[in-house]
RNA sequence: GGCCCGUUCGUCUAUCGGUUAGGACACCAGGUUUUCAACCUGGUAAGAGGGGUUCGACUCCCCUACGGGCUGCCA
């Protein structure tokens, strides 16, 4: 687990570096040419490492076909190779605004997979610049989440917020390129714009009149900066899982970039910090994918290399609806509430929506070597609980048990649910190895292991009472002083048992159940013999010993 | 409304023009068994609809239907 971030921070080389440190050393760029010859007809990558991304064809026709997965992973992998020595730096970018929602996590585990699988770097940014909306409690809550989830990032978290000034420096120099503009228009003309447009039946994107109007005629008034967007020809988005995907410039209006208050918009502030994190792939849920066509647009004013796009679909509920409260768990917080192994969501939510063939277990090691952008679906995915439980039952019975105990005793907290004292901490660690094999959730688990936990006198559960009838204490009776002498191991407790219930003319099943009943209460537990095992021969005794009394 | 994305068993998915369309979860049946499980064996179950292209389409193209996203001085 990191060490407990700071928000905000201004030491991040990272965050703080030059803009000029990492844009410098790139290809110059070609905006402005292609703006003037094609129109912006084209996509104009920064980057010749991007232009490998483009096939001539889209090049040639921005309105091209979009190209099949193989040919989009084939040029995916030529970026990758030896040949191309950039690393790999992923990023998670939630707003903090409540809990850390199960999709998100979903996203942010994708992104730590791609980096952490290929030695580059996953970070963290939080995208706090909705004043009103943004909590301190909100943002701790993500982190933990994250660190539940057992995803670590590089680094310290990064507010968005605190690097207001770089984004308006931004803004200030696309103004300074002639790539952005001063608005004066005011919130009413827009309003007004819109409604007409809306009347007409035209479209509603708002042109503003002073796009290219005459500095000397602006007015001393509140201003915003808008990006002057091409007007003419598409803007092709290149993206990992959805292919080329093409949008008509005149679509895309020229949106704002800073606001009239001098803070940035998200779609400014997400591609400036984007850049200057120096991040590589942007792994992010495909609500943005609209998005995305307007922020390459920004990479293109301001000549930064557009990074690798890959949209996921959104998680679903099992209804396949968008995934809402009221399909009940949807923070992550919840699922270990819940009582699921971070390993098993992990492994789960891994699997929904990506796969590698028919690989359905793997372990972290497994799905960092594997986990790759081709292998993303592109249609939304539902959550199925039953299919989490038994990843998750596979991954309790694969864990460590001192590991077990730990994330146990974890659930306890997160669950509200009363800890464990020392006895049975031992108790549960004893009943472990017995127990972990057969739960597909921690209660589950605890459920089974009620007999290592609990106390004489035992509470009987009504069906457990019932099975102490007077054959079956006498059967009991019988097996005390049998199990006085036995040596306490397995085979020798089942040879025991057995030759008792035999004596009585029965199956050892008839034994069993009434001793059960006793050992533990209830009438769900382990096997008998773990049992026994487990609590000891003086245990054994003293709780067989409270029933035939 | 406009633009964009999606659609294979109930669910998650494999399939990259030629397969009896495979696997997993769930479900059903049987086996094993000291309960619940776990485990083993078997089974039911799918290419949204319609047109093309092709010797051959789940795979490529078009249309329709349905679902989702974007269309803000929200993120």
């Amino acid at each position: 687990m990191p060490v407990p971030n700071q928000i905000g921070s201004h030491k991040k080389p990272s965050a703080r570096a030059p803009a000029r440190a990492a844009s410098g050393s790139r290809s110059p760029p070609q905006a402005g040419a292609r703006r003037a010859g094609l129109g912006c007809a084209a996509p104009s990558y920064g980057s010749a490492r991007l232009a490998n991304l483009v096939s001539p064809r889209i090049l040639a026709y921005g309105s091209a076909r979009k190209p099949s997965r193989l040919m989009v992973s084939e040029r995916l992998m030529q970026m990758s190779s030896p040949s191309s020595p950039t690393p790999v730096v992923t990023r998670f970018a939630p707003s903090p605004t409540g809990y850390l929602h199960i999709g998100g996590a979903r996203t942010a585990l994708f992104n730590w997979l791609y980096a952490r699988g290929r030695g580059g770097k996953f970070l963290l940014r939080i995208e706090d610049t909705d004043r009103e909306r943004s909590t301190p409690e909100a943002t701790a809550a993500i982190l933990r989440g994250l660190e539940w989830l057992g995803l670590d990032w590089d680094g310290e978290a990064i507010s968005q917020f605190a690097r207001r000034e770089r984004h308006a420096e931004v803004a200030r120099e696309m103004l300074a390129r002639g790539a952005a503009y001063k608005c004066f228009s005011t919130q009413e003309e827009i309003e007004t714009f819109r409604e007409a447009a809306r009347a007409e039946g035209r479209s509603t994107l708002f042109q503003s009149p002073w796009r290219d109007a005459d500095p000397a005629s602006h007015p001393n008034a509140p201003f915003v900066i808008r990006l002057k967007a091409p007007r003419e020809g598409v803007t092709v988005i290149e993206d990992a899982v959805q292919g080329a995907v093409t949008f008509g410039n005149d679509q895309l209006d020229d949106m704002v970039c800073l606001r009239s208050d001098g803070t940035p918009t998200y779609m400014h502030a997400v591609v400036v910090d984007d850049h200057d994190m120096k991040v590589t792939h942007i792994i992010r849920g495909d609500d943005h994918l609209t998005n995305a066509a307007r922020q390459v647009q920004i990479y293109r004013a301001m000549g930064w290399a557009v990074p690798v796009f890959a949209h996921i679909p959104l998680i679903h509920g099992p209804d396949g609806k968008k995934l809402s409260k009221r399909h009940g768990a949807v923070g992550l917080e919840e699922y270990q509430a819940m009582g699921y192994p971070a390993a098993g969501l992990r492994n789960y939510l891994t699997r929904l929506g990506w796969s590698h063939g028919d690989d359905e277990l793997f372990d972290d090691a497994q799905a960092r070597e594997w986990f790759d952008l081709p292998g993303i679906g592109r249609a939304p995915a539902r959550l199925d609980f039953k299919k989490l439980e038994s990843v998750s039952g596979y991954h309790i019975a694969r864990a460590a048990d001192a590991e077990l105990l730990l994330e146990i005793e974890a659930y306890l907290v997160a669950a509200e649910k009363p800890a464990l004292n020392a006895a049975q901490r031992d108790g549960l660690r004893q009943a472990l190895p017995y127990t972990k094999e057969r739960a597909k959730t921690f209660p589950e688990l605890l459920e089974k292991a009620h007999f290592a936990l609990t106390t004489r006198p035992l509470e009987l559960e009504p069906k457990a009472a019932a099975a102490l009838d007077a054959t079956a204490l006498g059967m009991l009776r019988d097996l005390t002083p049998q199990l006085q002498n036995a040596s306490w191991k397995r085979e020798a407790l089942e040879a025991t048992a057995a030759a008792v219930a035999e004596a009585h003319g029965l199956g050892l099943g008839k034994l069993a159940g009434p001793l059960r009943a006793a050992l533990a209460g209830r009438i769900v537990t382990p096997s008998v013999f773990d049992m026994m095992l487990v609590l000891g021969r003086d245990e054994t005794l003293a709780r067989i010993g409270d029933q035939v009394a």
